[in-house]
Order: C-alpha cells, then sequence, then structure tokens
DNA sequence: GCCGGTGTTGGAAACGTTTCCAGCACCCCG
DNA sequence: CGGGGTGCTGGAAACGTTTCCAACACCGGC
C-alpha cells in the first residue's frame, strides 16, 4: 500500500523520451538497441508495471476468461475450474469465477451481463436450460463455450459427455453381476444431467437383452449426499429391496451407501451401488465407489482450449467435441475392486 | 458473437443529447426526469451495457478481487472461496482465482503481479512464508489479507485460527477416552500449517497433566490422502502401535483410516482417529470423522470483509482476526458420535 | 550529387467512461 | 424590475496504454 503506481509517461520523462518510443522499447518492437537499454532502466528505477485496464482499453482484450457455474463448491466444478485453469494459465489468462444460480433465467441474466465486457470468453456449466438462455448464448458478444450438454444449435461450441450412455453402462454392468433388482436414484428431472440421465436409464431397461425381476426409480431433491440419503431410504424402504443400485451421481451414491449401512446393508454382498462423475471423494470412500467418469478436468481443459481459439479467432465456427463416459469398478460393486 | 456493442457515444447521439448528460442519465445524478427517461429508451433500443474496462480506467478501481492459493482443487480453498464470494458477489465484485505455487518466492512473484492493477485487492493464503513474501506483502499496491497466518508485522491484515490450540483440544479428546498410545500425523513441516499443528502437538504432549505410555510422530510428503495412507502404515506399523491418531488435516487423517482399515483394525475401537478442518469429505466419510472445525467458510467471509474495508477506505489500520478452533466429535473417536 | 529506401523517433489520436467547469434558463424574493 | 440562487445541460479533460502517421537522418546505388 505504498504511494502511486508508476505510470508510462513518467518513465517516458525519466528516460527522456517520447512516450510512444517508451512503449516500443518496453512492450512493441521497432525500437533501437540503445533505445530498450535505457527505458528499461529508467523503468526499472520507477518499478514501472503495465497498468492493466489502459492496455485492455486500448487493445479491446481483457485477458480474462470466466467460468460460470451454479455453486461452485459442488467437487465436478471444482475438477473442471482445475482443467480450465491448467490451460489458461500459461497463456496469461486469468480465471474470473462466477455464479450463475440455478435457473435458467438467472443463468441468461449472466450472460448478459458480460457484456460488461470484462472478459474475452466465459465457459459455462448451465443446469438448466431454455430457448431464452440459449437465443442468450447464441448472442453474447464474446466466445461462448458450453460444458454439459451436447448443443443442437450449431451456432454454440459445445464440450459434452454421453452421459445417457454411462448410465447405460452402470445398468449393464450390474445386470452383468446377476443382480435383477435395479433401483435407479436420479436427481432433480428438470435439469440438464437428470433428463439425460433418465434417458439413459430408460433406454438400458427397455433394451431387448435386458431382464429384471423389479425396476424401481427414485427422484432426490437434489444432487446432494443428504438429498441422495433421503432418497436412498426409500428406495431401500418396503418388501422387494433392490439389490442394486444405479446413482446418477457419486453424492447421491453415497447417500445411498449411507442409508444402506443403516439398515444393516452389507456392500457389495447385500447392495452394489454405482456413482457418476468419478470424484476424488468416491475414489477414497469406504467402500471405494464404482462410477462411471465423465472426464471432468478433461472437459475442462477442453472447453479451455476451444473458448481459447474463439477467442483468437472470433469468427472460427463453432465446435461440438463429446466425450465418451467410461466405467470404473471398484468396491462398493466387486469385493477387491480395483484399489 | 453479433456486430459490436454498443457504446455510450451512440446512445448520446441516438437520444440527441450530450455525452456528459447520457453518462449522468444512466449512472450518476442530477439530471431532469424527462432526461434519464429519453436516454433509458436510447439505452435499451440499442442494447447498450456500460463498458467495465472504461469505466475501470476512469475510477480507478476495477470491482475484482484476487483469490490466491497454492492449488485450488483443495476442499478447504474451496470452502474458503464460497466464503469469498458470497461477502463479495452482493457487493458488485468479481472473483479472480489465482495459483501462487506452493513456495514463497512464487507466492511473492503473484503479489508483485497485482501491480498489474486489474484487481482492487486481494486474498491470500500462503502455503510457505519468508521475509522477502512478508516485504512484498506489505508493500503491495492493493489491499492484503493473508488467511491462514496470524501476521506478526502490525502492517499487515490477517485472518487464522489458532491451530496449534484446535491440535491440542484433539490430543486433549483422545486421552480423555484413556487412550495412552498417541500418535501425530503431520504434513511438511516447513509449511505454515504443518509447523504451527506440530508446535500445538509439542505443547499438548508436554503439558502438565498429560502421561502417555508412547508418543509418535510421523511426517508425511504432503496434506494428501495418499501421502497419509503411506505415512500412516509406517505410523501403524510395529509392535507397539498407536491407539490413537491426531492428523493434521481430514484427508491425511483419511489416509489413516484406510491404512488401519487394511491392518484389519477396526474403528474406533482399536483404533480412534481425528482430523483437522471439518471438510464436507470427513463428515460424510465412513465412519464420519471426528475433526477439528477451523471454520474455513467463515475465515473465507471474514477476509473478504476485511478486504473490502480496506478497498474502501485504504487508510484504514491493518486488522488481524483470530478465530478459536472447535472439536466437532464423530464416530471415527466415538461410537455413535454426533450425527 | 541526388534519389529512394531503411531505421528510428515523436506527435497525436483512439479505446469508453466519468466528472469538473462554465453556461444558460428559470424562478423567487426583495 | 433586478439580483441571486437553483437546476440542468454540454464541452472538454482525464484515466494509461498502443499504434498510425509523419518527420528526420542516414546509407547505398545510380
Amino acid at each position: 500500500m505504498t504511494s502511486t503506481r508508476a505510470t508510462l509517461q513518467q518513465v517516458a520523462e525519466r528516460a527522456g523520451v517520447s512516450l510512444a518510443s517508451t512503449s516500443r522499447a518496453l512492450h512493441g518492437s521497432g525500437a533501437s538497441k540503445a533505445m530498450v537499454e535505457r527505458v528499461r532502466a529508467a523503468a526499472a528505477e520507477l518499478g514501472y508495471n503495465v497498468d492493466a485496464i489502459g492496455r485492455s482499453l486500448r487493445m479491446g482484450k481483457t485477458s480474462q476468461i470466466a467460468f460460470a457455474v451454479a455453486d461452485i463448491g459442488n467437487p465436478v466444478y471444482v475438477e473442471m475450474m482445475r482443467g480450465i485453469h491448467e490451460v489458461l494459465a500459461p497463456h496469461g489468462y486469468r480465471v474470473v469465477v462466477m455464479t450463475t444460480g440455478d435457473t435458467a433465467a438467472s443463468t441468461a441474466e449472466l450472460v448478459r451481463s458480460l457484456s460488461g465486457g470484462f472478459v474475452d470468453g466465459v465457459v459455462v456449466v448451465p443446469l438448466r436450460t431454455d430457448d431464452e438462455l440459449i437465443d442468450e448464448l447464441r448472442q453474447a458478444p464474446v466466445p461462448v463455450v458450453v460444458i454439459g450438454r451436447a448443443m443442437s444449435d450449431r451456432g454454440i461450441s459445445s464440450v459434452s459427455v454421453d452421459s445417457s450412455a454411462g448410465i447405460g453402462e452402470a445398468v449393464r454392468h450390474v445386470h452383468s453381476l446377476g443382480r435383477q433388482r435395479i433401483g435407479f436414484l436420479n436427481g432433480p428431472l428438470d435439469t440438464t444431467p437428470g433428463s439425460s440421465r433418465q434417458r439413459g436409464f430408460d433406454a438400458a431397461v427397455g433394451a431387448r437383452d435386458f431382464s429384471a425381476e423389479r425396476v424401481a426409480v427414485e427422484v432426490a431433491d437434489d444432487f446432494t449426499v443428504a438429498a441422495g440419503f433421503e432418497a436412498g431410504r426409500r428406495l431401500l424402504a418396503g418388501a422387494d429391496r433392490p439389490d442394486a443400485v444405479v446413482a446418477a451421481n457419486d453424492l447421491l451414491a453415497i447417500g445411498v451407501l449411507r442409508a444402506a449401512r443403516e439398515l444393516g446393508l452389507s456392500t457389495p454382498r447385500d447392495l452394489v451401488v454405482t456413482g457418476m462423475d468419478d470424484t476424488e471423494l468416491g475414489q477414497v470412500y469406504l467402500p471405494r465407489l464404482t462410477s462411471v467418469s465423465l472426464g471432468s478436468a478433461e472437459r475442462g481443459r477442453t472447453a479451455a482450449r476451444l473458448v481459447l481459439e474463439l477467442a483468437d479467432a472470433p469468427d472460427a465456427p463453432a465446435q461440438q467435441v463429446v466425450f465418451e463416459p467410461e466405467l470404473i469398478v471398484r468396491e462398493s460393486t466387486v469385493d477387491g475392486g480395483a484399489r
């Protein structure tokens, strides 16, 4: 908190040269060796640092990218942010975290605020989507990359993963273990992940080579451990208790495991459970959680690369990247599963 | 990605009034009702949004605060960020995430980069500290609040918690359970948390009313589950195995629980374990982890408030806030402990 | 010896905003 | 009817930077 920062003008005066030459000597090209040396010396004496705002205004570029999610704190988003940060930092970009709120309207509102021009691009993870939001995304004044939902609208870049298929894999996995009473624990159906995972489950149990004694579906209020515990209790209550539960994400899966334990069920003997997202939490849980990896960090990295490309070449065409999910088997479905 | 954004000048022309009046009508005071209405209409037609950069340059204020940590992704930092975001967002501030790297030198380098002037203040969590860093913090061109270490230097604001005392509480807790062979699992000693927690342990076991058959200390390479598992194995090996382990954070504690399970030990019967930080991970773990809460979210909120104060009144005196730790007893030390 | 090219420099404009200041109209009071 | 105040408006400067453009010096080739 000392004095005020030195300006380029002051450096110029100290070096006894013009403002233009000073700028060129420090950051540009076309300055003589002598000039560069002289200006550098003056800058060093004054402890000069270029002002990011002044430069941004002149260059029309902020070197900032926004990452917009409903609620930072969800481990999946944190993973993504790490990936994004990892790619962006070496290019001199800073990451600004923004909170969208969990409705489509509040997300649209946030996207609108981007026209404040404080970022060069945005990676957004919409929890819920509607036409207004799509419109807003298409018309945003900066490059936008959407994570989490394949954009049918060709004008919007997206990085998604076929979570439907991932649920299918999980269902086939527990089925192949001989489980015949299969429960599906989903989160709110009006969210993007909720609806696609529901589709995946319905497709899997509707497949021709699939037969089960019983299929049950329960919907939790939220994608959290607490909600999973509550809904899990309902799912496991009653006479015809499932011997396998496929959960829509790791947090719900852990909620179910909690509920199962309270009922005195042993995992994986009495009940097998699968999660989705392959979070660190699941990896170290007891039992280690079988989970469908959606490659969160990798999606983050890819989204960051995309947004960089678009920021450099604003007229580049939008791209849709789709990843394949991967089932990772651990102790919650197979005794002594992979460590 | 459509056309270019409208500027204040364009709004002024459209409304047929001067630039000055336009600015006043939209954001300032001293404009007539008629003027406001007219300008608002023009702005709406053009979809005008004030440009953050232009405004920043003029006002000398960016409405951004940096949050600088070694590695975003650590659950404790995420908690803090939530707290910070929660306080800052309603005041119109954005949060910029920055990575310090884990050495004092790289942290100093980052603090230096703040003189780029792209933020109005910074909340920093230094993992390691040295004189150079302290100097840099004191001379930073924007308000700085340090989390995690009580700053003896009165010129630097800090929000800290007496983690030493927290370790003491944990030690007394397991001691009061009748445990006589006590192990301490710490992280790297040259870090700020590592050294203060070591001090706390040494003080607790050196206290007059303390007696134990055996005291053992093990140091893990890092504050992670994996490192805790490795070091935990060493700690639990050998003849005179501890019947209680106090760990320096939750991740290490979970590593120990893993190791214990592998040895066939039952918790809390054969071994009780305490963590520190009271992370969500520990709260839902099996067994639920007894942990010393350091109030991460609250520390984040307080730091955010401090930095706001300083940003408003740059000459306000630095403040040191110290929180008290709180032991939260759960299943990992007491059968059927609090849910 | 002149001309065109090359290399370097400084002046000035521009990015988009807010705010100081001067000017003007109007009203009220004496 | 004049004077002082009040309320509103527009011109212009300023924030810190980069870059266009013109000016100038110098060099080599004809």
